[in-house]
This record gives structure tokens, C-alpha cells and sequence, in this order.
DNA sequence: GCGCATCACTAATGCGCATTAGCCGAGAGA
DNA sequence: TCTCTCGGCTAATGCGCATTAGTGATGCGC
């Protein structure tokens, strides 16, 4: 059944139905196959070749326009140089606002620079053709895989990370027994926010949340803390600002009563909505603060797409580009059989048009802290946030 | 140099270390690798298996997780249902606007429908490290491969395809031994436009056109010729305003006395800068004459996106997901060893708020025709344009 | 002038799979 | 009873390459 039917291997005669093999040009450069090998594959693994041989090889390898068998050169290297991905929706979906693009940047690049290919595991959404259940088995065809969303079915994770096969989730997971991950630092970037607004001058400062209990809310509610604390500031309840329904129980009279209070700034944290922000945004219009000037406002996230007008927030972006990379390197570890490192990828400091030294305390660098600074606190070396410089 | 060191296939002892082979397979259902493979295999060519061992080998293979190795596969010349996708530029760029983001929503979903998965070939674009000029050869781990854009080496592509590899290309090409290509069906769609606006009772219509030689320049002035030319409408060089520079040369003078003449309006051909398009608004709008009122407006494939405000203009899109798809098809088809047919896909009609009858003549639909119909030159039956509902 | 270490190269092997040629036992035909 | 299929399976082979043992030559020291 190869090429044009027929069995067309009819060694022996000087035919040439395919493409050259190295044993074609081993034949015409008066070699061996090994020579062939050797010398076109670099390596002189011990063996030695002579300049003349070299050329007559390389001479007959180009005449021939010898070009070697993907195919055969992994199956004798053992390892295919292919890396899975598997996103249990469709990696390319008509809304582009859901989809893993921004990742994908980074997967792509740093694939290519690790010398990996990527398998895009299609139909793995409901109602995928092959593989049934088992979708996720054919990722055992790859080096390793990377699992993009939550939406893997967890047991069949499990089953392929217990059998040893190298496998990375884009985002962080909580199983003991699952599979690595990398994801962002929101811990640390959420803190930098606020070491931002305190370096300005701020004292009273409010994270207003929504009132769920993803990590990746609690890791910025954690942040800020931490940032209040290092900064010798109260991190009491009204700290914090929890809400199921913000534009509901966000008011602009609560706000007012905030800033009467002494409260200089906000952080909101970032959602697939943003009620937060937007109540938050909402309420300071309705009470006629206007921003920098009155109070300073940080959104803990990127700015939803559709408020592309208005001023840029401060706070921090995603790097999901960077998160792909690293995944992908944390990937080709595990296939390496190295051992995994830090999972968490600093965010970047978004400067923004929403921050300004407080208004009415005169702007007070550093100095006059009040409270103890709390020293074994400090931010983690690693992964410590990417802070733009201010002028930026 | 392989794994961690030494020689790991100890074989003998129940060690595992990789993926399972059919080797592994064939011991735990107490059969040979003969049967796994032709159970697995599914082909009885020949032979024949008793249903209980087949059922016995299918237990073993789910329960180790089986999947055979791509590279195996297609060295012992089967199929392993993989496309590959190359790109010569990043397949994921950071400007999306550049991106075969579009394309490739259609190329999963049809591979998905067929059966196969995709093998995206990175580090492809300037500077890749492996594979160097040979890069496409990589490509022969798939069973086909599907080149995007016009960056791909000539040379290569075609020695793939005269080696008898299944290429498709994305988008036109002239080679006559190059590799098969689907394409937008510009011609078509663009005498749909002149069609929609003859039905529209309009009987002097102009397109604006750029100054180049480009298929899809050309294919859309044929398709306005079509479209005139079937309605026994003038196609002498008065229906095509040809310009190297719009910008300049199509000044409002130009416009006026085009309608002061009878012109009731005017189609301009889609490019990457849109001059065309762009330098007619802006003479008409200089002009004093508003659309659709005055002159209705069509343009020859999508608005470019920094027009996003104003008046959608109606013309046709490319169904690039839809060409995606089809460059699946036609591949699936190659890789089946089935002949290839139509490589033209539709264009969708996009009705837009710039058609109106014309302001003078009384809108006589499609009745008192002047000059008599071209009968033969009916539209191609296959690749009629697609023209959505004037309601929708 | 005999061991011994290069040097320059080759024969042999196996990667994981598909395929081909058989092998063995049981029933059918003679 | 002896061959003759034929069903059900397996041993053996090869895909094109990389890798590992060699195998002759040659040079070198003593």
C-alpha cells in the first residue's frame, strides 16, 4: 500500500521510487550507512571522520537532495519532540474572547526554542469522535502534555500523572496527587499593588472583593494583606470590602463614608465580570469623586475588554504569554526528567492613569510609617512582581 | 545517551519505563505483538481473530493505556492521523490582527469531524533552529500537511509535493506543479455584489480599483466585469478606475463628475491598506454626496478594522473558517489517496447599511434590461456565492 | 618487532509498528 | 486413513535512522 501501489521496494536495482535514503547516499559516496549517519548527523560520538570522507558525503547527500526521514530519525531517537496540548474546549473558539490565544503565543515560542512540535488534540469537546472517555490517552502519543482549562476530566489526569507521564496544567491546581501546574503570582503582584499606593503616600487603603472562593481570589486578597502588613498598616475587617453583589451593596454613600473615614484609595480584584470594578467605578462617579484626584484606584487584573475607553487602570497584567513559556519549559523538564521548579510567574505592574498621591496628607515618602515594619516578611526572592518603573 | 543514562529497556522485568508498547500489550493479553497490532489495527487482512481474543487484547491495551507511537506508525508506512500545520510566519503572533487565527477556528473543527489531530510545526518562521532550510521535511510525520501563507520555500514545498506528499496550500497559487490550494471565491462574489446592485436598479456602477496584478485584485475586476457584462451592462474601460495612488488621484472632482454622468455607484476592491476604499469616502464625503442617499457604496471583501464606526459597507466576507475547513477537507481527501475538486470556497454577502436604489431612476428591479442577458455565463453552480437574505 | 593505542571506518542491532509468510490443529472431502 | 482446506494465531522481516561494537590499518614506545 506504499506510494502508487505495488510493493516498490526493488532493492537491488539502481531505482529510486521514493526519496533518497542514506543508504543511496552511502552507495554513491562509496560509504557505509554509519558513515552517512555520522557524518550528516554531526555527532562523532566517539567516532572520527576524515575531511575527504565528510565532503564525499555531504557532496552526495546534496547531488542526491538527501533529506532525512522525520518519521525514522524519532523513532531511533526514542523520543518524538512532540509536546500535546489539550484544552477541553475548543482551542480555537468563535468567541476569542475565551480562548487560550494569549497562552498560546507563549507555548508556541518557547516550544520552538526547546526544539518541541505541539499536537493540538482536536475533538476533545463535548462530543469528540475519537477516543471516547479515553480523550485524553491520546496525549500518550506526545513527549508530555499541557492541559489548558479546568474542564480535564480529573481521573483520567490523575491516571496518566501516576503513570509517570509528563504532564503540565496552565493555572493553578490544589490536588496533592495531580499534575504540575504554573500560574500566576497573584499573591506577590496583588502585594506590589498596594506597596505602590502606600509608597505614594497612602494609609487607608480597601479591597473590595467579590464574595467567592476561587485561589485566585484569595491569593489577592492574601496579597494585599501582606502588602498592608509589611507597611505596618491595620489589615482589620475593613480592610476589606466582601461582597456578593456589588453594584447592589457597593453605594456611592458607602463610598462617601469610606473617603470621610480616611480611605485614600481602592483595589478591586479582577473577574470574568468585574462586577467588582465596575460597582466600585460606579459608586465614585455617582458620588462625584473623581479619580486620581480625590481617591486612587488599582484593579488587581487586567481591564475587561470592553472598557477600552476611560482611563487605564493601575494594577497589574497577566502575562499569559509568559505563563505559556513557562509551562512549556516546565514541560520539557519533566520530559527531560529534570525536577520541576518555581510554578508561579511574576505579573507585570500596569502603571496606569488612576493612581496619585493622596489629597490631603502631604505626600510623605517612605518615612514616617506608622506601626512596626514587620521584617521576615519581605517579598519572595523568585517570584517577586515585575514592577514597571513610574515613569514608564 | 538515552533517559537518565544507561541502557534503560531492561527488558525481562516488569520495569515500564515509558509509554507501553504492543510488545507490553501482547504479554499481559498472552498473545503476540502480531495480534495486538492486527487487532488494534483493525485491518483482518487476511487473518482472522476469535472475538474472545480480541476482546482480551482491547481489556490489555485500555487497561496499560496503549497508544501507538506516531513516529512508528508512519515509518512502517501506515497512517496516523495527524495533519500537520505550518506556517511561515509565528502561528500564534502577538498582533493578531495579523494572525491564521480565523482559519484555524475551521481547520480544528474539520480535523476534529475527520479523525484527525493537529501537528502544528513551530519555529518555522525566520531563524527556527531545527530543521533549518529542510524545515517543511519535518512535516512527513504527519500523513499531510497544510501550509499557510505565502512564506513557505517554494523549492521544498514543491519537491514535497512531487514526492507525492499531500500538500494543501491556503490560499491561491499559480504553480502548475505546486501543491493543491483552496481559495476565496472572489470572482463570484464580486459580480454578486454587481448583481445585488443591478437588482437594485442602479445601471452605471464603477470600481475603484488599486494599481496591481495580484489573483485577488484580478479576480475581483473579473467578477464585476461578470456581473456587468451578465446584466448587458458597459464593461468598457469607463467601468474601472484603476489607480496606483487613490489617495491622490481620486479626488472629488473625479466623483462628481462620475455622477453628474450617470454613476449611481461605486465598488472598490479590498486590500491591506484599503487605499481604495478609503480614498473613495473620502472624495465622496468632499464631495458633499452621503451614502447610501446619493451613491450606494460597495466594497469588495471585509471593512478594515479601524473603520469599526460609520456605516458597515456592503460587500462580502471570506469565510476563512470555512476555508479552513475546506483546506481540511481537500487534505483528508489527498491523504485518502481520493482526487481533489473544487478548490474554491464561497464568499458570504454582507448587506451592510450602504445600498440603496438609485436617487433618479425609479427602482425597476430586474425587468427592463437593457441589452440582452449572456446566457452562458451563468454563475458556476458550486462555488455560487452564498448571499445571505437582504432581511438578515 | 611486539604490544598497544589511536584513527577511520563498518557490521550489526534495535526503535515500535505493520505486514507477510507460515505453523498447527480441526474438520471436510476422497 | 490421508490429504486438503481453513480458521486462528505467531515468527520473522523491514521501514530509515542512530548507536554500539567492533575491525583493520597505522603510528609509537621500548
Amino acid at each position: 500500500m506504499r506510494e502508487a501501489g505495488k510493493r516498490t521496494r526493488g532493492r537491488g536495482t539502481t531505482a529510486r521510487p521514493g526519496r533518497p535514503r542514506q543508504a543511496e547516499v552511502a552507495r554513491l559516496a562509496g560509504v557505509s550507512q554509519t558513515t552517512v549517519s555520522l557524518v550528516l548527523g554531526k555527532k562523532t560520538g566517539g567516532a572520527a571522520i576524515s575531511e575527504e570522507t565528510r565532503q564525499k558525503v555531504v557532496g552526495a547527500a546534496e547531488s542526491l537532495g538527501y533529506v532525512p526521514d522525520p518519521a525514522a530519525r524519532r523513532l531511533a531517537a526514542a523520543r518524538n519532540n512532540l509536546l500535546g496540548v489539550f484544552s477541553f474546549t475548543a482551542t480555537f473558539p468563535t468567541d476569542v474572547q475565551h480562548s487560550y490565544y494569549p497562552f498560546l503565543v507563549g507555548v508556541e515560542q518557547e516550544a520552538a526554542a526547546q526544539g518541541y512540535d505541539l499536537v493540538l488534540f482536536t475533538g476533545s469537546s463535548p462530543g469528540g469522535t475519537g477516543g471516547g472517555t479515553h480523550a485524553l490517552h491520546r496525549a500518550r502519543l506526545a513527549d508530555g502534555c499541557l492541559i489548558l482549562g479546568r474542564h480535564a476530566p480529573t481521573a483520567e489526569l490523575c491516571r496518566l500523572v501516576a503513570e509517570g507521564f509528563p504532564v503540565v496544567h496552565l493555572g493553578r491546581r490544589d490536588e496533592p496527587e495531580g499534575p504540575a501546574w504554573v500560574g500566576a503570582d497573584y499573591v506577590s503582584a496583588s502585594r506590589g499593588v498596594v506597596e505602590r499606593l502606600v509608597a505614594l503616600g497612602h494609609r487607608r487603603i480597601v479591597l473590595v472583593r467579590e464574595d467567592d472562593e476561587a485561589p485566585a481570589s484569595t491569593d489577592r486578597e492574601q496579597g494585599v494583606r501582606e502588602g498592608l502588613e509589611e507597611a505596618g498598616l491595620p489589615v482589620g475587617p475593613e480592610a476589606v470590602f466582601r461582597s456578593a453583589d456589588p453594584a447592589r451593596e457597593l453605594t456611592s454613600d458607602r463610598v462617601r463614608e469610606w473617603v470621610a473615614d480616611g480611605v485614600t484609595a481602592f483595589v478591586a480584584e479582577e473577574t470574568d465580570t468585574s462586577a467588582a470594578w465596575r460597582a466600585l467605578n460606579a459608586a465614585l462617579a455617582e458620588a462625584g469623586l473623581n479619580c486620581p484626584g480625590d481617591v486612587s484606584l488599582a484593579l488587581l487584573g487586567s481591564p475587561p475588554p470592553d472598557a477600552a475607553d476611560g482611563p487605564t487602570p493601575a494594577g497589574f497584567d497577566i502575562p499569559r504569554a509568559q505563563l505559556g513559556a513557562a509551562a512549556v519549559r516546565l514541560l520539557a523538564a519533566l520530559v527531560a526528567g529534570e525536577q520541576a521548579s518555581e510554578p508561579l510567574v511574576a505579573c507585570t505592574f500596569r502603571p496606569g492613569d488612576t493612581l496619585a498621591p493622596p489629597r490631603r496628607t502631604s505626600p510623605q515618602p517612605p518615612d514616617p510609617l506608622p506601626g512596626p515594619r514587620v521584617p521576615g516578611r519581605g517579598r519572595n526572592r523568585n517570584t517577586r512582581t515585575e514592577q514597571g518603573e513610574p515613569t514608564q
